[in-house]
DNA sequence: TTGGAATGTCAACAACACTGACGTAAGCTG
DNA sequence: CAGCTTACGTCAGTGTTGTTGACATTCCAA
């Protein structure tokens, strides 16, 4: 990409990249790489009985295996009822443990059965495949600019909660 | 972010940005920064009768006037019967305007009424507004490094139609 | 110990996607 | 012109994922 850095002669004041077009095309561009973030998971998922938020909450026990109920809750923003829903069948099917909480017995911490680290790993592998390529694609200099761009576009909460994992998986 | 412009010696040819934890950390990056992407219309949607479907056709039918029906389909990425449920309501409410072709009658073009202008604008804005701010904070390298991984993301004939529509709004 | 807060479960409903089948009008082709 | 295809709309049925409401259990503090 040959306009990539700075080539068209913004002396680094210049707020081309703040016109209400080009603010529109990081808007699409967003929208249709969401589409293709979620492609391949979406397709190995269709051919089991689950849907994303199956993907979702298996990604986050994973990255923080012993996590509560309402932990997880708090990360992927919905109620409780549904994501217990999923839980639920996540849970009979094998795939996720519930243990009551020792100190809080309350509480419920979940993780994944090997079945569940399969699967978790077979939808992980695939997205981090289509993740690597673009990375790989775009460079290193483009990869540090994406991850900016994104962390300050999420809500303060969420922004709180993505350093969290981002410092424990370390 | 200190470690934001290759400052930790990779010299080109390092692949540090491709580790599994790299790439686990950028999937999550999206996963947070797609919620407070469409948070804000989100809000606004939630109060009148409409949901994010309302958005994203009025949205793109706001950037391509007199686009067709099938046109839309094939950006939306949505079956027919999916898109004729929002647009039938779009249109009995007065924000979508759907007029016979002139040169084949078996098409529809699609615009929006003033209304729909009016209601494509507060959505937008919103959404823009978050998009600004993003942008601004992150600088115009970062947002080079945003668009280009992205592209790379998606799939390919969405990258073509997304470059289409970046080329018509120049 | 009792009342409130926190945690999680069950039930019912809405939004939005999907498939499949069908109908109509219009364009195209042999 | 006849027959096939294309573009669009619609009806019916289903699945996933979100919602609210009601309720049980457990903990903690007044």
């Amino acid at each position: 990409m040959a306009e990539g850095r700075g080539a068209q002669g913004y002396g680094g004041e210049s707020l081309l990249f703040l016109t209400d077009e080009q603010l529109r095309q990081g808007i699409e561009a967003m929208f249709f790489a969401y589409r293709g973030f979620t492609a391949d998971p979406d397709r190995i998922l269709a051919e089991m009985a689950y849907g994303r938020a199956h993907h979702r909450a298996v990604h986050f026990i994973s990255r923080a295996p012993g996590t509560t109920v309402n932990n997880l809750l708090a990360i992927l923003g919905v109620t409780k009822q549904s994501l217990n829903r999923v839980l639920r069948t996540l849970i009979q099917d094998g795939l996720v443990e519930s243990r009551v909480g020792k100190a809080d017995k309350r509480e419920r911490h979940l993780f994944l059965t090997e079945e569940g680290v399969a699967l978790e790993r077979i939808l992980s592998d695939a997205q981090r495949e289509r993740m690597r390529a673009a990375f790989r694609e775009a460079g290193p200099e483009a990869v540090s600019g994406f991850r900016q761009v994104l962390e300050a576009m999420m809500d303060t909460d969420l922004r709180r909660k993505y350093k969290k994992l981002k410092e424990a998986g370390s």
